[in-house]
DNA sequence: AAGATATGCAACCGCTATCAT
DNA sequence: TATGATAGCGGTTGCATATCT
């Protein structure tokens, strides 16, 4: 499969963005939209590659980023959301208007992987340190299991869902929350994804929506995509209501880790 | 005040999935 | 079906700034 050549050996500019490079960006896609980011750049008469500036668009200059503190709430669910899809920052970011995967992710690793560890929490495993160090004992010392009879976790496989996937400004159901699949220039497109896991010939559900207990009404693909930032708040407004509704049961949470298991 | 160290964040790199041909 | 091009993700790096000694 070929590369696409890195803007180093094509002899453009890296490092920071000037406001001059900000600025012809911004114009380019305020009148052509996102998309074509190859072409980009000599379209917008930049001298960057087309992977810098679309992380440029998408972690610094959209309209739609949300600037300033990550508040406590949102802390609470970045945790929530890590403890079910682990790395997948994208996704998480999905699920917190305005915010970008590349925040989500540093704001992680700087703040909260840090402070789980304080408060004994393996920010991996989300489990208290001392119970995992008994179960690490207690696993070295029971020799008779050998390694291919541990259980294996199986997640289910994330999918992109693209432009083509859907027809333009489709709807799809999710029990009584509506959600478009946004396809135009200009949606979001971190949460233009969708979750697919195949569970042995059934139906495949979107472990999130598993966990979550929203029911979908397509078979074979979860969509997690919102038509703009107001329902995109208030999707986010009931994942909270959910989440909140779990702080009192986290057998629930257990159920979904170990439903995972194979 | 100055150097050392820690922190935060933007940007880059390498890889994979998807699409077009 | 095979292959190349492109988009997008997650891990990592590097620099600017803040804090500590």
């Amino acid at each position: 499969m070929g590369r696409a050549p890195c803007c180093s050996k094509v002899g453009l500019h890296r490092g920071p963005w000037s406001p001059r490079e900000d600025k012809l960006l911004v114009n380019y896609i305020q009148s052509h939209g996102e998309g074509n980011w190859k072409s980009l750049p000599k379209k917008a008469g930049l001298l960057r590659c087309g992977k810098s500036c679309r992380l440029r668009w998408m972690n610094y200059l959209r309209p739609d980023i949300k600037r300033g503190n990550i508040t406590p709430e949102e802390d609470d669910l970045i945790i929530r959301l890590h403890s079910l899809l682990g790395n997948r920052w994208s996704l998480i970011a999905g699920r917190l208007p305005g915010r970008t995967d590349n925040e989500i992710k540093n704001y992680w690793n700087c703040h909260l992987s840090k402070r789980l560890l304080n408060q004994g929490t393996d920010p991996n495993t989300h489990k208290k340190l001392s119970q995992q160090a008994t179960n690490t004992r207690k696993n070295i010392s029971d020799t008779s299991k050998t390694f291919s009879e541990r259980p294996k976790i199986h997640l289910p496989k994330p999918i992109r869902v693209t432009k083509s996937s859907f027809p333009r400004n489709q709807s799809f159901e999710l029990d009584n929350h509506q959600c478009n699949a946004n396809t135009q220039a200009g949606g979001n497109p971190s949460s233009d994804y969708a979750y697919a896991a195949d569970h042995g010939g059934e139906n495949m559900r979107g472990f999130l929506a598993d966990d979550l207990d929203i029911q979908f009404e397509c078979e074979s693909t979860v969509l997690v995509s919102e038509d703009d930032s107001s329902s995109l708040e208030k999707l986010y407004e009931e994942y909270l209501q959910i989440l909140n509704q779990n702080d009192d049961d986290e057998m629930q949470l257990d159920t979904f880790a170990q439903s995972l298991l194979i």
